[in-house]
Parts: structure tokens; sequence; C-alpha cells
DNA sequence: TTTCCAAATGCAAATGAGTTGCATTTGCAG
DNA sequence: CTGCAAATGCAACTCATTTGCATTTGGAAA
């Protein structure tokens, strides 16, 4: 019945994937598995929406979600980032391919893009920044996107 | 007494600088000049408790700051970015040399860098994303500075 | 200069993301 | 199976930012 590629439960998903050191609860299943899902990052309350559509007979609690995204920041799995057009934070899992993304300022759509400037950065920053250890970084290109900008006067 | 070069008052400098459209009200010079002497992006905040330290005599509300950013904001002359280490915006003069910063995860300094990428991302974003308008862009490097990653275990 | 009104302001209350203290529950090591 | 440190639910809190409304003000028109 079911196709062999496709066969690979959540659970042996999590099971290969899962982070050091991190205690497997309900809750942090369930974010993992929202957050590898997504093709986009995601909101805390987007994921804890997420959550509560999917057991609607569980309890949950936002602030829940919140610690098991500190937690998993800190565990070094996933990353955070905020966007100047919105008011929240998003996470999305390290794990995946790295993107930056290109932001609608009027539909709020984001458009993944495949460039990553990284190499450029970090010459520049060995240069002008002495000592400067690099972790990680965001980028984050914003304009009007093909179908808003035709809608404008 | 006062050298030539200097002399230009900040008077002179709104004067010549003043975005169009904008009613030339006390707070938005006030804005405008604390804005034009800093060298990195402030926010809102910073930029309201500069005001009451410059005129303690006067009544300021911290809306009016959010209120008049915004409209420099919609007026083209300033850029408002979010940086994933702070939970607060900071904004910056767009009319001054358009900057990148690296940022100190540990202190929260800020590093002005030289590089810029927009012509990598430009490039991509014409073949990923077919008619996206590219209007601006925010670049946040982040890491550890020189002495805390020295003061680390 | 004086008049006038839309736009700007001060203020206080509201909003909304994110955090925290605490009593209860639960993963998992022994 | 047991015990306890860690995780959770919940409710109250913090703090940046927004908003409604009465009052003030910049600047265009007279």
């Amino acid at each position: 019945m079911s196709c062999k590629i496709h066969a690979e439960s959540y659970n042996e998903i999590i099971e290969r994937n899962w982070p050091e050191g991190i205690k497997k609860t309900r809750q942090r299943m369930d974010i993992f598995e929202i957050l590898y899902a997504s093709d986009l990052p995601l909101s805390a309350i987007e994921i804890y929406s997420e959550i509560t559509k999917k057991h609607p007979e569980d309890m949950y609690a936002i602030s829940t979600v919140y610690r098991n995204l500190l937690a998993f920041e800190k565990a070094g799995v996933i990353s955070k980032s905020v966007l100047s057009t919105e008011d929240n934070a998003v996470y999305e899992l390290k794990n995946k391919k790295h993107r930056h993304y290109a932001v609608c300022l009027k539909c709020h759509k984001k458009f993944a893009i495949n460039a990553c400037p990284l190499h450029v950065i970090e010459d520049d920053i060995a240069a002008s920044v002495p000592g400067f250890d690099i972790t990680g970084h965001n980028l984050e290109v914003y304009g009007y996107c093909k179908d808003c900008r035709d809608l404008q006067s």
C-alpha cells in the first residue's frame, strides 16, 4: 500500500535527527516535527497553533513552545531570526539547507533565494573586525513581489 | 573662534537634508539630528532618552518618537531593522553611508563592516524570484568579538 | 500679520510577543 | 519499579510598540 521511499515515519526521522542532550518529550517532538516539515521559518505562535490543530485533545502552553525553542537554539539545532517587516521572531531547523528569503513589503510572502553571501562577509570581517569569530548570519531582502508590484498604481 | 569647516549648524544640516513632504516640528528635528549624529543605528527608546537628556525642560511622548520614525521610514529617509540578539527595532538614516554590522552574541556590541553583498543577492534574485523588485536589505552577522572570545573557557 | 484647520502631539490605556514563578507532572537513570 | 531533576501548564508579569482622543501647532491662505 505505502511507498517504501516515503514510508519513513516521523518517529524514525526524529530518531535520526534528535539533538544530543535534549530530553524527548511529546511537546518537543511536536515542535521538531513541525519545523522539520516546514519549508519556511515559523513563529512561536504559528508553531503553537499547528500543534493545537494537530492535537486538539491535549493541553499545550505557549510558554512551553518558547522555552523549547530556546532549548533547541542553545543546543545548536535551530536558528532564530527577526524580519523587520514582522513584529515577531521566526525559527527554522539548521539541519535543513541554509536559506535566505526575499520578503514582500506588501503581502509579506517569503521567497527562498539561493545565494548566500557568506564568503563576501567573511573576507571583509577578517579585515575590518580583527578577531571576530563568526558563528552565523541573517540576510533579509525586501521589496515587492511580482504580483504586488503589478497591482501598484 | 569657530572653525569654518565645522561651523555648519544643525539648522543648516537639517535645511539641506530634510525629506520632502514632512512637516518640520521640533520633535522631528530632534529625532533627525540625533540620527544624523549617530554612528550606529538607534532604538526608539535610545532616541527618546537622548531627546529628553538634551531638552529636560520640554515634554515629549515616546509615542511621538514611534510615529515619527514611521513617518520618516515611509518618506524613505530612514531604515528600520531588527537584530535577533535584541528585542527591539533600531533605526538609521539612509542618507548616511549604507552599512552592515557584526554583532557580538555576548556583549551585544556592534562592529561596522565594509562589505555589502547586494550584487550577489541581486543576480540570484533575478534568477530565482522573477519579477521581484528589491528595495532594500538587511544583513546581520553574529558571533563573538575578540574580547568576549578571549574570555571564554 | 493674523486666521484657520489638517496634521502632529501628549497622555493614558491597550495590545501582543515573550518571560517567569510556582505547583504539578513526567522522562528516564538507577 | 522508584525517585527526582527536568519539563510542563497556568497565570501573572514585563516591556516594546500602537492607538484613541482631546489639545496644540506648523504653515498655507487671506
